[in-house]
DNA sequence: TTTAATTTTTAGGTTTGCCTAAAAATATTT
DNA sequence: AAATATTTTTAGGCAAACCTAAAAATTAAA
């Protein structure tokens, strides 16, 4: 299994078992990765045998240290690149997915290394999610969401539970970016839905669906 | 076939195309790709049908404009990251190639062009080759080799004929870098290796090897 | 607790990009 | 121009990574 097909699954993988404690279930890993669920049961049979993932049959799997440390890589590579892409090329937020998912799979350690010191070793990508270091360990973020700010009260944008291009270039629209300031001046009892200050300046009225894909502290 | 593989291809037979005016026979493009002659014979099939070379029966096969597009896009790639390997990476020239030969198949334009601009626009790489703009066009560049340079003359170390590791370390070893400048103090009569000053200082002696693969103006 | 629905796996296929071995074509010698 | 050598192609195979359709196992509902 080449390198490339591996480090995706194993990131699917990852990604759901943060969610889902008890493991990724063949269509979820299926439907994250855009392929069939048969496809995945071969691939999973194999990623047991080579001491990746624990796979039991009709169970969900879950990473090994050795695959979760893979993983792990892998999105320290994608989340690197992305700072790269916003902090020297100057793309914006909503434009760099597609390439980071492409130079994540560029497997030079030292490349990587180099790549994040010349970056200055960020500890958050441009949508404010925690870069692990080269052992492997995030910093520790307990951020809320947008949702549990209470009425009158100001906090501060520190990131998104939705990546979406739709939802990022929203966000832009609305002026809401990691850092700035939100103060939340009304709850409608109707449909939870808010009106926002950003910045103690422009105000707007917020989806409950919105709020609740905002992170703050 | 898979944009990686069909880049290397072209690559390929660009290069060798480059050597052997009449174009890049199979066993030649196998030989540079590592892969057997057999293989080739199926890619190049495929390559012809879909337009990117002329490729005929038991002949050498030459690109079409459109391929030589690509395979002039892929250098242009694989020549910029060089440079961002080197200049902001602080990678030595013998180290960049295998990373270079995976960001090459990186492909979105944008991408590209932002590097470029990002790299201040270079023309030539770490190793002095010509770095393609984006419309396909090489600096032009009428170097010689170091062994056609005069006994008592001095000229520019401008370019390499050889690219492996050993030789770029060799050169690394005695002083001899792009832009240096270097004179011919002695030819020796019996094997033609010459001894030269780089840079007006250290004199070493060259073989005649060493010295048909330096370019110089 | 039996039936129904869902999920996972198996079985059998396809394409891609590689392989080896042998046949066919081309090129080189004698 | 024959014979020999080299190069290229064909034929048949293999593994990876995907697919569909059907079978088996698990989970949920009646």
């Amino acid at each position: 299994m080449s390198s490339h097909v591996e480090e995706n699954y194993l990131k699917a993988i990852y990604k759901l078992t943060e969610r889902n404690k008890d493991g990724a279930y063949t269509n979820d890993i299926a439907y994250e990765l855009n392929i069939k669920p048969a496809t995945v049961t071969e691939a999973i049979k194999k990623l047991g045998e080579k001491g990746l993932i624990h796979y039991e049959k009709y169970k969900a799997v879950t990473l090994t240290e050795l695959g979760k440390q893979i993983a792990i890589k892998t999105i320290r590579k994608h989340r690197l690149w992305e700072v790269f892409l916003v902090e020297k090329l100057g793309f914006k937020w909503d434009e760099i997915h597609p390439m980071a998912e492409e130079l994540e799979h560029i497997g030079f350690e030292e490349l990587t290394e180099r790549l994040a010191q010349f970056l200055g070793n960020p500890e958050f990508d441009p949508h404010g999610d925690p870069i692990p270091d080269r052992d492997g360990n995030f910093a520790k973020t307990k951020s809320i969401k947008l949702t549990g700010v209470s009425l009158n009260g100001t906090a501060v944008m520190t990131g998104i539970e939705n990546h979406t291009t739709s939802f990022l270039q929203h966000l832009d629209k609305i002026g809401i970016k990691l850092g700035i300031s939100i103060t939340v001046k009304e709850i409608v009892d109707f449909d939870k839905s808010m009106l926002i200050s950003v910045n103690g300046e422009k105000e707007v009225y917020l989806s409950q669906e919105i709020a609740s894909n905002i992170l703050c502290k």
